[in-house]
DNA sequence: ACAAAAAATGTAACGGATTACATTTTATGA
DNA sequence: TCATAAAATGTAATCCGTTACATTTTTTGT
């Protein structure tokens, strides 16, 4: 591979004029000019940017710790990110993790070990701890090279980009309470997340309001995969005294769990409700169409890179916290609930499978 | 950060005895070893990678194009190429095409410019065909430093890891024929590829073994999408004549399909029965789950990245073409023809009385 | 046409780790 | 104990592009 020397001897120049017939032509006579372009035309000459990188200290490069690849939402934000990413000449670094500690630390280090600039990480927890700190002593704590989006920390060192999981699972469980659900089970994610907390907050924020005690054996724990959702409803339809209507965590468990019901001979919604959460591209064709809380997936991986670009340019003096809207979907798989008597709410629209 | 000077001078020896400390510790004496140790925990070194990398030349990048990581199947390989990359000290830079050929381009650049070492394709086309070619007046016309993998080339000028994608629609056409079904229609994937035509093929090839004659009215176009399979049933359903089976050339049109079918009041398989291709985790939740071709989709990622550190490192001289297997998955969305009188599955009599 | 300012170009240091080769220290054998 | 081999360590070049600073050439004003 030809280098910028060998360019410079074929034009008959300095290597100094040669990069800056490159960096800066203005700098650079239009004839000398022309000439280095002949000759890195004639020389297949392609700055190596490993060398540029090696010298400014900046590697172009984010690396992203998702916790699965595999799940279809974030899938979803991985493309915002990459979008983001690559409107901003930075590259993606994937780090499959598998909510690995471990495995987690392996990629943080590559922060340290200048292989990228810096890190979004999709769950919550600090892959950094593990590693030894930049010198606690400092006067100035200086941001992370770090962004938390989706499921974040509770006290992040760094900039967030998160949805209001509170709200919207209030939202969600109000919806349900206003067809006349009153037994509403939830299946909720991984114990430890505190996404999940929050989505448990907004639910018995909602019961609350509507004067429905809160029942805990309601609470099945699941871990956002399809058999998790499905074995859930199982359980819980195995209750002496069952739920009417399950708000899932996300739509995977939801598509499992309805498959369950039907497989018990039970009509969703007519025998019971269930609702989802994220919105995937299957919650518009699952049987019936799911009610879910649509969340902005691909907004979080751009709003997040973007973040992080902020910091590593030094843009950012506090760390933001972003918090992105969603939507109520309603769709057919949440109706009345079986022998209520309740007004029937106008807005309520079961829309087919959207266009897109 | 500290460098490996710094650690030089902690230790009161020369940078070259810190390196060979840590890269071969055997050429250092003991004592002189713990010294340096001393001194690399006491500076918190840890070396840049991005001047090693520089320095050697490797990048241990490997770029992945991808047409949208979006895709479930997609994602699995992803997964799988991420377990291996790691496994071998390589890391994976992610670049979602969306099929654009100036963005392959832009990523397949990457390699030129030293910022990845190789490339894997996930789409029949070759990127570097943009790109000015490597001097091909050499007399050693060299592998490029890519793999192809699940799309292949038709002649690839460089190691392919495929399914046989005729033989497993040849067996999965079989199955539908050997369930009495003689109109079997098949929901394609985009026209061009190579594996469309493939699968295309071995329907054909079933079709005729079994002297039951191709019809072109079904074969309807789709684009793996959901939605795509979901418009292209509505077109088969309103046939004159329409399928009494369906075989979709991915799971995602498959659910589609179904979704369209059963809200046409008709049921799945009793009506139609429905198979899909790639046993994505959603298949096994379909209602009903979904009849399809499993395929080892990690292990796509995992073989093609070990193909392609092996055609970096020079241990390939040929380009090996490798078959991995699949697996005829049958479930509940595919039964007995309506009104066909067939016989045990196994006998595969298939001299039906046809009624055409 | 000449001095001074401006533009163009060149020289060489730099970044951090590796490593060929040179040099010093230690071990070995007679 | 000395010569020599072996082991340990050091010196400095190298990878390649950028850029501060030095030098040369051109332009400008009078």
């Amino acid at each position: 591979m030809s280098n910028i020397r060998e360019v410079a001897r074929l034009a008959e120049v300095s290597v100094a004029t040669v990069s800056r017939t490159l960096q800066q032509p203005d700098l650079v006579s239009l004839k000398t000019r022309n000439k280095v372009l002949a000759a890195v035309k004639a020389a297949g000459y392609k700055p190596n940017l490993m060398a540029v990188r090696f010298r400014s200290g900046k590697t172009h490069n984010l690396v992203v710790l998702v916790p699965t690849v595999a799940n279809v939402f974030f899938a979803r934000v991985i493309s915002g990110m990459q979008e983001a990413a690559h409107d901003n000449q930075y590259a993606l670094l994937l780090g499959n993790t598998l909510g690995d500690d471990e495995m987690e630390a392996a990629y943080a280090r590559m922060v340290q070990t200048s292989q990228a600039d810096g890190l979004i990480q999709l769950r919550a927890h600090n892959p950094f701890d593990a590693l030894q700190q930049p010198d606690a002593g400092d006067e100035a704590p200086a941001l992370l090279p770090m962004v938390n989006a989706c499921e974040v920390l509770d006290k992040a060192p760094c900039p967030t980009v998160v949805l209001d999981n509170r709200a919207a699972a209030c939202a969600m469980t109000e919806h349900l309470l206003a067809l006349g659900h009153r037994r509403i089970a939830m299946i909720k994610g991984p114990a430890r997340s505190p996404l999940t907390r929050d989505r448990v907050a907004g639910y018995r924020d909602a019961l609350e309001a509507a004067g429905v005690p809160f029942a805990a054996e309601l609470l099945s724990p699941g871990n956002f995969s399809l058999q998790s959702g499905f074995d859930a409803a199982a359980d819980l339809l195995a209750l002496p005294n069952p739920p009417t209507a399950i708000f899932c965590e996300n739509d995977e468990m939801a598509i499992g769990a309805i498959q369950r019901i039907k497989q018990q001979g039970l009509r969703v919604p007519a025998d019971i409700s269930v609702a989802g959460f994220d919105d995937i591209s299957f919650a518009a064709f699952a049987d019936p169409p799911l009610t879910t809380i649509a969340q902005p997936a691909e907004e979080f991986g751009r709003t997040a890179v973007r973040l992080l670009i902020d910091v590593l340019e030094g843009k950012l003096s506090k760390a933001p916290k972003v918090i992105l809207p969603f939507d109520l979907v309603i769709r057919a798989s949440t109706g009345p609930a079986p022998g209520a008597h309740q007004q029937q709410p106008d807005l309520q629209q079961k829309d087919q499978p959207d266009k897109s």
